[in-house]
DNA sequence: TTAAATTCCTGTAAGC
DNA sequence: TGCTTACAGGAATTTA
C-alpha cells in the first residue's frame, strides 16, 4: 500500500510530465471519490487549469492549480495515480480521468494546423495523442479533493500532519518528546499521521526493526538514545525504499503501471513466521493499534 | 482529552 | 471445482 516511499516515487515520476500542462477535461465514473466539493463543481472547477506544482504532504499527492487551486490526491490502500495516452483502454476501476493538452515538444493546435496549410508538416511529427491522469482504485479507501489551500484546512478536509521524517530539519529530539507525550504503543505513534506524517504499516513495523525496538513498548517510556536509534531508522528505511522506488505488497503501482522494488529487501513486514535475518528465530505476528505488526522477539527489545 | 474500536471496500486466499 | 468466509489496512468517525 501507499505509504511516504511510494507516493514520493510517484510524485517524483509524474513531476516532469505534469507541471505546465493544462487539465482539459475532467470526468468522474466514480464521483464519490471525490470528498471535496460537489463532483460537479470539482469537474467544472479543475477544466481550464494549468498545474504548476506537484509535491508530496505525507501521504497525500498535492497539485497547485492556477487561481490559488488546490487539486489533493490520496491514495488510500489500493488506490493508484497513473499517466496513460488518452486512447489507452479504461481500466476496471477507474474512477477519475483528468485529460491533459497535447504534448508541447511536437507542434499543436494552431502550429500543427499551420504546417498542414503550407503542406509541411514534417512525417516525424506523428499526430500524439493528448495523455490522462488517471485515478484506479478497487478497494476506494482513497479520495480526491479540490478547494484553496487555506479553504482545505479551515474546513478539516485536510487533516493536521506531523513533521516530514525525511526532512533534515526533523530532528531526533522532536521525536523523542513527541513519543515522551504518548501513553500508547510505539507502533500506534508511528502510525498516528499527526505525530509523523506518511509511515505506514510497512514502514513503521521495519524501522522499529532496525533500531531494535519492540512495538509493543509504551511510547513514552523510550530513552532519549532509543528515540535517537528510531530516528535514524526510519530515515534510513525511508530513504533506502524511495531509492528502490517502493514496496509493491499489494496493488501497489508507480505512475507507469510498473512494480517497485523494495517488497524483496523488507526485513520484517510479510514476513511472520519466517527466520529473522540477524538471530534466525522466527518472526512473530500479534495485533497492535488493529494492524498486523511482525517483528523479532529475540531481537527487538 | 486521549486512546481504542468500528467502519468503509473489494480482491485474494484459505478452508470446506 | 466451486462456494463461503476471513483477511488485508488508511483514516474518518464513533465509543469508551
Amino acid at each position: 500500500m501507499p505509504e511516504l516511499p511510494e507516493v514520493e516515487t510517484i510524485v517524483a515520476d509524474l513531476r516532469p510530465h505534469l507541471v505546465g500542462r493544462t487539465i482539459v477535461r475532467a470526468e468522474l465514473p466514480f464521483p464519490t471519490i471525490v470528498r471535496h466539493p460537489e463532483p460537479e463543481v470539482f469537474v467544472d472547477s479543475v477544466a481550464g487549469m494549468r498545474i504548476n506544482a506537484v509535491r508530496r504532504r505525507g501521504k497525500f499527492i498535492l497539485m497547485d492549480l492556477d487561481h490559488d487551486l488546490l487539486l489533493v490526491v490520496h491514495l488510500g490502500m489500493t488506490g493508484q495515480l497513473r499517466l496513460v495516452d488518452a486512447d489507452a483502454p479504461i481500466e476496471k476501476h477507474t474512477h477519475a480521468i483528468f485529460t491533459l493538452d497535447g504534448d508541447s515538444s511536437s507542434p499543436s493546435g494552431g502550429a500543427r494546423h499551420l504546417l498542414r496549410q503550407r503542406g509541411s508538416e514534417p512525417s516525424s511529427f506523428p499526430a500524439r495523442p493528448s495523455r490522462q491522469l488517471r485515478y484506479r482504485d478497487p478497494r476506494r479507501f482513497g479520495r480526491l479533493l479540490l478547494g484553496t489551500q487555506e479553504s482545505l484546512l479551515a474546513s478539516k478536509k485536510m487533516p493536521r500532519l506531523g513533521p516530514e521524517p525525511i526532512d533534515p530539519a526533523f530532528a531526533p529530539d522532536e521525536l523523542y518528546r513527541s513519543l515522551r507525550k504518548r501513553h500508547t504503543s510505539l507502533k500506534a505513534v508511528l502510525l498516528d499521521q499527526g505525530a509523523i506524517a506518511g509511515v505506514g504499516n510497512i514502514y513503521a513495523d521495519e524501522s522499529m526493526h532496525r533500531a531494535r525496538l519492540r512495538p509493543d513498548r509504551m511510547a513514552a517510556g523510550l530513552s532519549r538514545k532509543s528515540a535517537q536509534r528510531l530516528h535514524e531508522s526510519l530515515r534510513d528505511s525511508l530513504l533506502t525504499a524511495i531509492r528502490n522506488r517502493g514496496s509493491s505488497v499489494d496493488t501497489y503501482r508507480d505512475a507507469w503501471g510498473e512494480l517497485g522494488g523494495q517488497q524483496e529487501k523488507l526485513l520484517v513486514y510479510g514476513r511472520a513466521g519466517e527466520p529473522c535475518f540477524t538471530c534466525g528465530r522466527p518472526l512473530k505476528m500479534i495485533r497492535l493499534a488493529g494492524r498486523s505488526t511482525v517483528f523479532c522477539t529475540k531481537c527487538q527489545h
